[in-house]
DNA sequence: TTTAATGCAAACAATTTGCAGTAGA
DNA sequence: TCTACTGCAAATTGTTTGCATTAAA
């Protein structure tokens, strides 16, 4: 059994992800860590976040030639993203107002961990400047 | 407005694509466009791959630390993915037997171009291995 | 002829990894 | 004590870019 050990390090990363709303990816997360632990190393938040993401307690958003970002997940706030193609921007869509996909057309015998849902398009502020 | 032209590199890349079924990476792509034509640079394979993708011909497959995975669209056979993170298959999963995802919940005004739906879990094979 | 597309190699950026030292349990 | 975790730097890996050349239109 792998032993998991509580750090001042991995503490923080917990904290800065579950305090920011934006998305921050590990470049963020480790500049915001460092207010607080001005040693910790961008090696190192990069293997907390994968911890986190391992164990369920964090989520990805991945982008082509973006980096990673990273999305804490909290309790009954459970939420997909649409992204803007324009700009970049990420907004959170509620899954309580999506219906549930049913399992019935995955492949025989695949459990489901996780579902990434998202909706890629054009947000109301980038069309506006595309009216030119 | 821009000018689009028919070259031999675009239309292998065309080719290799529609006629994988296995989710290819642009390494992959590239060695099998190099089968026709062995002069093709993996930065021409890139540069098509995302034309290709900005022309909505081709969806992309992102997932950390691995390359992005290229999936012609074939008229008719929408579909989405089911991602086993032990050993990284992809499979298809038909969009017919999901249900449209209302766009009710969505920021004002965002234009929806695209849907990303990914099932994040364990592939049969892999949950077997995983019983030792 | 005109200029988009190419091949090549160098540049980049995000992420991973090896290792010796530090510090939870 | 024991060994997971850390910081650091170097190494990988996937992808992009500059530039001189080639070839569609």
């Amino acid at each position: 059994m792998t032993m998991v050990r509580q750090t001042r390090q991995r503490s923080a990363v917990i904290e800065v992800l579950q305090t920011s709303r934006d998305h921050p990816d590990a470049a963020q997360v480790h500049t915001q860590v460092r207010e607080k632990l001005p040693s910790v190393s961008l090696g190192t938040v990069y293997r907390t976040l994968d911890a986190l993401v391992r164990d369920g307690v964090v989520m990805t958003i991945e982008r082509t030639g973006q980096a990673t970002r990273y999305d804490y997940k909290r309790a009954g706030e459970h939420h997909h993203h649409a992204v803007c193609r324009a700009c970049g921007a990420i907004f959170d869509v509620p899954a309580a107002a999506l219906p549930q996909p049913p399992a019935a057309a995955l492949p025989a015998g695949f459990q489901v961990t996780d579902v990434h849902l998202e909706f890629m398009g054009v947000c109301a502020g980038c069309a506006e400047k595309n009216r030119a």
